[in-house]
DNA sequence: GACTAAAAGTTAGCAGTGCTTACTCTTGAA
DNA sequence: TTCAAGAGTAAGCACTGCTAACTTTTAGTC
């Protein structure tokens, strides 16, 4: 199972692998002050090396901050897995732990989370992007698909799947964005995303 | 009936009414290179005046993008308040109407769009945004409430309003981005906005 | 009309940005 | 030991947001 690329054979080069020191910089930028609010200079005056340094690892700024939002799609992707496999309780449970999961992301890394989708202009043309973006969408249908009658076609389980990801979107960015003031606690949240889930998937 | 500040008392100055055309010169380069990807100095340049002439009329690059957003959100408005009272068919049509207004809003100004809610950071504490909003939000509401039996509290058409407006945001935002491959016509489109409707309603 | 204060424009300049170029140092392998 | 490639540097370009100091235009008064 080789590794992608550039990684362990060397495991220490003039400042140790600068390139995931610098990705993992720019995540916490991003979270501290958003996507178009930190600079690559300030990355390389964090990680302690020249403003030209980025330069040898990455093609432009735009790079990085694709590898940030990649990364983060991979890691919403691995907790909605999580979520939905331990989710305990009626039928229709993992349906909304997969939701609480996508609000609870996006709260938790709102910098990361806009990232993911489309404040980068661009990224709806990668096909990298669009391909982790589908892995974490095959998730929901998996768990859509337990839900539905056997048999339903794989159009039925789709619009299933896109409607109840409108919802959770809608949902997730509303609340990072302040966009409403209906202040949900924990657990009327998840009594929202029950009731959310009954309804798409009756 | 006054007007709010600054407004026709002179017809004429230098270069006429430079605040306003900075404002929709904005709105055209929001639109064309997005929020982040466009300069005030441009806007200067397309306005032909020195890079220096907005700071007369703006403090500073957030205000002249705030002044956009909320003229965006006044525009939507009106557009959603249109929709809903021009809308034919059962008594579910205003309710899809609002909803198929709001994504094609979306879809025509994604630029600005993408302003109005939360992409500028600091408008979410913004009172006088909040506000604008909140009167968008209403027309909602309003609608809400004369589907729902009479008598039917508050909070009940708010969760219900609110649940109309998760989705329906959701697929605004997922479409502009380019994150699905459903590909609706606006038939279809018209057809999922009355099936989440009554979803949502019933 | 002449005078004047303020409004609305100008040029020049600062610090900071993304990114390139040309250089130096370090490293692993021949 | 040599040496090409990898990984860093400093210097610099064009651009940005914004400020300071200035000039011009305007509206209103005598």
């Amino acid at each position: 199972m080789e590794q992608g690329a550039k990684t362990s054979p060397r495991a220490q080069y003039h400042h140790g692998d600068l390139r995931a020191h610098l990705i993992e910089t720019v995540r916490v930028l991003v979270e501290e002050k958003g996507a178009d609010g930190f600079s690559i200079s300030e990355a390389a005056r964090r990680a302690g090396v020249s403003s030209a340094a980025p330069y040898k690892h990455f093609h432009d700024r735009k790079e990085i901050v694709r590898e940030v939002a990649l990364a983060g799609i991979d890691r919403m992707r691995d907790q909605m897995d999580d979520a939905a496999q331990s989710a305990q309780g009626d039928r229709l449970a993992p349906i909304s732990a997969l939701g609480l999961c996508y609000a609870h992301f996006a709260r938790t890394e709102p910098g990361v989370f806009r990232l993911m989708f489309g404040l980068t202009k661009g990224h709806d043309e990668d096909p990298e992007m669009q391909e982790h973006g589908e892995a974490c969408f095959d998730v929901v249908k998996r768990e859509v698909r337990k839900v539905m009658p056997e048999g339903t076609g794989e159009d039925e389980i789709e619009r299933r799947g896109y409607m109840l990801h409108m919802f959770v979107h809608g949902h997730a960015f509303l609340e990072i964005d302040g966009k409403h003031d209906l202040e949900l606690g924990p657990a009327e949240e998840a009594m929202l995303m029950y009731d959310i889930a009954r309804r798409i998937m009756s």
